[in-house]
DNA sequence: TAATCGTGGGA
DNA sequence: TTCCCAAGATT
């Protein structure tokens, strides 16, 4: 393979100061708390979308002690709708760590950062170079797609091996001898680059400050980069959804610690009619309305939600779970699509019954 | 190592 | 519609 462009860094720093994104709510401060708090919305997820949760965790939570000193359930409740929940988890349990363990500072080293919970190389590095200027490079979605081409790496990015193999030609690729500065943006520039110019696809290569340097643009070859050979295969699967309503609140369980929507609240899941059916006590109104089915695709899997609603009068016995008032449904953690069916016009119409 | 874990947007 | 995947970590 060619030497490394010892070029990339400073043609990228210059491109950063100038081309780059600046305006972002994370962007402009180097506090370790509030870049750590971006960088785990970030992670798998759009800048669009953490645009909407981020301040308003924030204003919350403004530092780590706050958050560290709140219950896990009003985390979940600010997470909710965001996804990969076992991040707000972590979250939480990095805050208590940072507080218990670390005189209430984060570590000031990558390696330091990685030994927190839901803190792994990747977020790491970007907290490290961000805010301490460490010479360490990231490896996300972007990076791999920017180096994949630039080096015409042909190992699968989706496969450990070649990720290990681009993070090691990534750290070579790192400026020399950086200041704080330039860590900032050369970080920066790797992921403005990989999300505003060498997309994946319909790269902008003619304004690329790399275009020269580019191996996959040199062999007209961008199409074939980054190599990933590893397709997601989603299983399908229905879940029966039984909403019990009792008056202006509805039947809601804790999900459990593993799996799907773990943490969060949600209607008693049934993995058919029968299994529903059965579990309903005795002295419960033998109909209920089923509405229309939700498609919802996760990662893995394919689920049809199929919504039911009873309207009751007494709490399940045995069930386990509690009445939540619909007043109170902004405050509890809830899956996107449970959300959107509680606020829907059906739950609307049983609720004010 | 490979599977698991959400959601929304774009092509 | 269907597929890909976005500032990945954990087990």
């Amino acid at each position: 393979m060619r030497a490394l462009p010892a070029d990339f860094a400073p043609r990228l720093i210059h491109w950063q100061a100038r081309d780059g994104r600046h305006g972002l709510p994370w962007q402009g401060t180097r506090d370790p708390y509030r870049v750590w708090l971006s960088e785990i919305m970030l992670q798998q997820t759009q800048v669009s979308t953490v645009l909407a949760y981020y301040p308003r965790f924030l204003e919350r939570f403004p530092d780590v002690a706050a958050l560290a000193a709140a219950p896990i359930d009003e985390v979940m409740a600010l997470w909710s709708g965001l996804g990969y929940y076992s991040r707000a988890r972590n979250l939480h349990r990095c805050a208590q760590a940072v507080v218990a363990d670390h005189a209430g500072r984060f570590p000031t080293t990558a390696a330091g950062l990685e030994t927190l919970p839901g803190i792994g190389a990747s977020t790491a590095a970007a907290i490290a170079a961000f805010c301490f200027g460490e010479r360490v490079s990231i490896v996300d979605g972007n990076v791999k797609r920017v180096l994949a081409r630039l080096l015409a790496f042909d190992g699968d990015v989706g496969q450990a091996a070649g990720q290990r193999a681009l993070w090691d030609l990534a750290q070579g690729l790192l400026p020399p001898q950086p200041s704080n500065e330039d860590m900032r943006a050369y970080t920066q520039g790797l992921m403005d680059l990989g999300a505003t110019v060498c997309t994946r696809t319909r790269p902008r290569c003619e304004v690329c400050p790399a275009r020269g340097l580019c191996l996959a643009f040199e062999r007209e070859a961008i199409a074939r980069y980054p190599v990933k050979t590893r397709r997601v295969q989603r299983r399908f699967e229905r879940w029966w959804l039984l909403f019990a309503v009792r008056g202006d609140a509805v039947w809601l369980q804790r999900r459990p610690e593993r799996g799907i929507w773990a943490g969060l609240h949600s209607p008693p899941v049934f993995a058919g009619e029968d299994d529903m059916r059965a579990a309903v006590p005795a002295g419960w109104p033998s109909h209920w309305n089923a509405t229309e089915p939700v498609a919802h695709a996760l990662t893995h899997r394919e689920l049809q939600l199929l919504p039911h609603w009873v309207a009751v009068s007494e709490a399940p016995a045995g069930w386990a779970g509690e009445w939540v008032k619909r007043s109170a449904l902004a405050s509890v953690g809830l899956p996107a699509p449970v959300r959107s069916l509680l606020g829907g016009a059906w739950a609307t119409q049983v609720l004010d019954q």
